[in-house]
DNA sequence: CGCAATTCAATTGCGCACAATCTAATTACG
DNA sequence: CGTAATTAGATTGTGCGCAATTGAATTGCG
């Protein structure tokens, strides 16, 4: 016991759990930052983010959007079934291959986008670096998440 | 349409959606690399980071869990019922304060400590940055985590 | 002391996440 | 061609995450 942070093992131990707890906290920090500025719009986070990938492109597959946000149809079917609900998307099979249920934005869902621009702005405030900052940020996670993902194969 | 990343709202909001997608993703991927390790151990992630919490104070209450985690009761209650069944905790009425739950380590729940080592261990490797690399995000996460916090008041 | 306000846990309800399973449609291959 | 393998999406079941409510215990204040 008389050995502390020189032990590599417990250091090892100790710099794994608070990396846990940081990346952990990181994440509800956010959802919870973005849940009242998303309530007016009627969107959670992770329709909000499925949103963004139909702004980005319109009337995608299920499969595109699961790739994009790494889910899977458990997790999307019911989503997407209640941004219909809420008349932001619709949900028809393609003609060419009626495996496939394309995702369009509906007049509402698209004119959300516009709405949605506040979101932005009061997460940019929110996050409080720079843009560089940001940026950088952004540069880091995703270059974790591919170490991470490379690493499970 | 002709400016582009001149723009300064548009490039906020890609700016937004990208951190989001980075975060999010990182988060997920840190959960699935976890999710095999621990499921020799029988525990899932957010049980994990509660047992870590244990082995580095035990005999503790369920808001101070809470607290560290930043999790309420609503999830708290049925996570810590379930360890309860696995047999890795006891829950225990305090005597002075009949109001607080206090969560301590069964001679199983602590001997599981030392099979968690390997968990860090392969997380290390899994990060792939070097100890520096880690450190490094992990005091950017926890300063982004508290740039979050602290803009909603 | 006595009553109101506060605190701690538990419960309920809704919405993700994800594994496992299922159905239907498409593609590949002998 | 026809059957096997693959692919897309839906469904089911388990486990978080959190808001809102409830109930019991404690604290604060007149």
């Amino acid at each position: 016991m008389q050995k502390k942070a020189r032990d590599p093992d417990n250091f090892e131990i100790k710099l794994d759990a608070q990396l846990c707890f940081a990346i952990y906290g990181a994440a509800h920090a956010f959802t919870r930052t973005y849940k009242p500025l998303l309530e007016p719009l009627g969107l959670t986070y992770p329709q909000y983010l499925v949103m963004i990938t139909l702004w980005e492109e319109d009337d995608q597959p299920v499969k595109a959007i699961g790739d994009r946000l790494g889910l899977d149809s458990g997790t999307l079917s019911p989503l997407l079934k209640r941004l219909e609900q809420s008349g932001l998307v619709a949900r028809k099979r393609d003609r060419d291959d009626e495996r496939q249920v394309r995702i369009s934005l509906t007049a509402k869902g698209d004119e959300l986008r516009h709405q949605a621009t506040g979101v932005a702005e009061a997460i940019g405030k929110a996050v409080g670096c720079g843009l560089e900052g940001a940026v950088a940020l952004r540069d880091e996670l995703i270059a974790l998440k591919q170490r991470l993902t490379k690493a499970g194969e």
